[in-house]
DNA sequence: ATATGGATGCTCT
DNA sequence: GAGCATCCATATG
């Protein structure tokens, strides 16, 4: 909770709560190369620039975790927009998301690319890889690198050890379809920097 | 360069 | 008991 922030405003400004309150496609592609933080237990700050997300609806998306209704295990993601929403992926791996639009909407974003740029070392520990490459290249590789756990679940985007922060790149990216799902599979909702 | 299959655990039917 | 918003090692062109 005591967390040094002021050392984050020499990288870029802090994404206010109503930037996650806005249509879920939109916010998707605006996440793109803002910038992700964590703060592990030990303080260190780890992170980098999110190159990869995926949109998840609350309607007309049966990929959507929130398209059969509010369960124990995606209630998260009904929560207001700028929460974060854990899950565990294949019982192996934990995905981040943050929520999107109001209460109750059950829509959120899939963070499944950074760039890797803070605290690499711990981050190459965390994923016992060395290669950059595939440091945080996958939605699985990003939580295991930066400690994201269901401990994080429902905690909220700035207010927490979670940060996004704006340094006012803007990127070019490409939309695709979704990755890994068989579900509303042809929708174009992956969006990728170039 | 692309394709497969195994590990893994929890949620929901 | 099925089915996953995955990753990695291994196998093949």
């Amino acid at each position: 909770m005591a967390i040094e922030d002021f050392s984050l405003k020499e990288i870029g400004y802090f994404v206010p709560e109503i930037f996650f309150l806005e249509n879920t496609v939109e916010v998707a592609q605006k996440l793109l190369g803002k910038i992700l933080i964590v703060y592990d237990e030990a303080g260190n700050l780890l992170g980098g620039r999110i190159a990869e997300t995926e949109a998840y609806l609350s309607t007309n998306d049966a990929a959507s975790h929130s398209y059969c209704g509010i369960t124990k295990r995606n209630s998260a993601m009904f929560a207001i927009g700028g929460t974060v929403y854990v899950y565990r992926s294949y019982g192996v791996h934990f995905c981040m998301n943050i929520v999107t639009e109001q209460e109750n909407i059950g829509a959120a974003v899939l963070i499944r690319s950074i760039i890797p740029m803070f605290g690499l070392d711990i981050m190459k520990r965390n994923r016992m890889k060395d290669d950059l490459r595939v440091l945080c290249n996958g939605p699985g590789k990003l939580t295991q690198a930066l400690g994201i756990s269901l401990f994080d679940n429902f905690k909220k985007i700035n207010n927490s050890n979670i940060h996004i922060l704006d340094d006012g790149c803007k990127l070019d990216f490409i939309t695709t379809k979704r990755i890994g799902i068989t579900k509303s599979a042809d929708l174009p909702l992956r969006f990728v920097i170039i």
